[in-house]
DNA sequence: TTGATTGTACAACAACTATTGAAATAATGG
DNA sequence: CCATTATTTCAATAGTTGTTGTACAATCAA
């Protein structure tokens, strides 16, 4: 993962109801949720949470599909893994038994 | 970590100059630097470099100790860890097998 | 086709964030 | 002390982000 990747992905992430839905649909996993689903447990207006898959959606960390009317959102794990590597890789770096423990 | 906390890493870290600020003092460790080299070496303004520092001070990420009149970051490794732990979490709640790869 | 439902796009606005230069603060050295 | 150096604070500005309501496109059920 570069550098610019990673801003990206913390500034999606740098929100309540987007860390929200991520966390879960990352539970909901593989099934994934609908949008007014997600709303409605989330309790955020469907116009705000759409704006929130959006940013999380054109970031990668969700996927979508169109089921009939509904749009199905799940969560994309392997990026997220990604970003776990490099923040630990970042972490590490130049001081490895940082991480050991 | 809770979430609150995770939001506002997240936060702190969604920024090219700041994210640049802390890969660059985990690789200093343990020695830290002093804000006038970190500015020089990220070719900020020192102005606007401190801005970021204090964001990421606040944060918890970086720590900072009077040297004279020099002021020497350091960055908050085992806090990062704590944000790894989190992510790592989260990413494998109700899926154990994800990250196990 | 009609009418209801799902979700997004758009526009407007308030609130927040980043950047910069100038000034202020604080510590050092002569 | 006074000048110098290091860093922060402040004020101004530009740009970005979040929220909401309204409108719209797509789908489905009858």
């Amino acid at each position: 993962m570069d550098h610019p990747t990673a801003v990206l992905l913390f500034d999606v992430l740098a929100s309540g109801v987007r860390l929200d839905a991520f966390r879960l649909l990352v539970r909901k996993e593989p099934e994934g949720m609908v949008a007014g689903d997600i709303a409605a447990v989330l309790d955020v207006p469907p116009t705000n949470l759409s704006f929130h898959l959006k940013a999380l959606t054109q970031a990668r960390l969700l996927t979508v599909e169109q089921e009939g009317r509904f749009q199905r959102y799940r969560a994309n794990i392997p990026l997220m893994l990604d970003l776990i590597a490099y923040l630990t890789e970042e972490c590490c770096s130049g001081r490895p038994e940082q991480c050991a423990k």
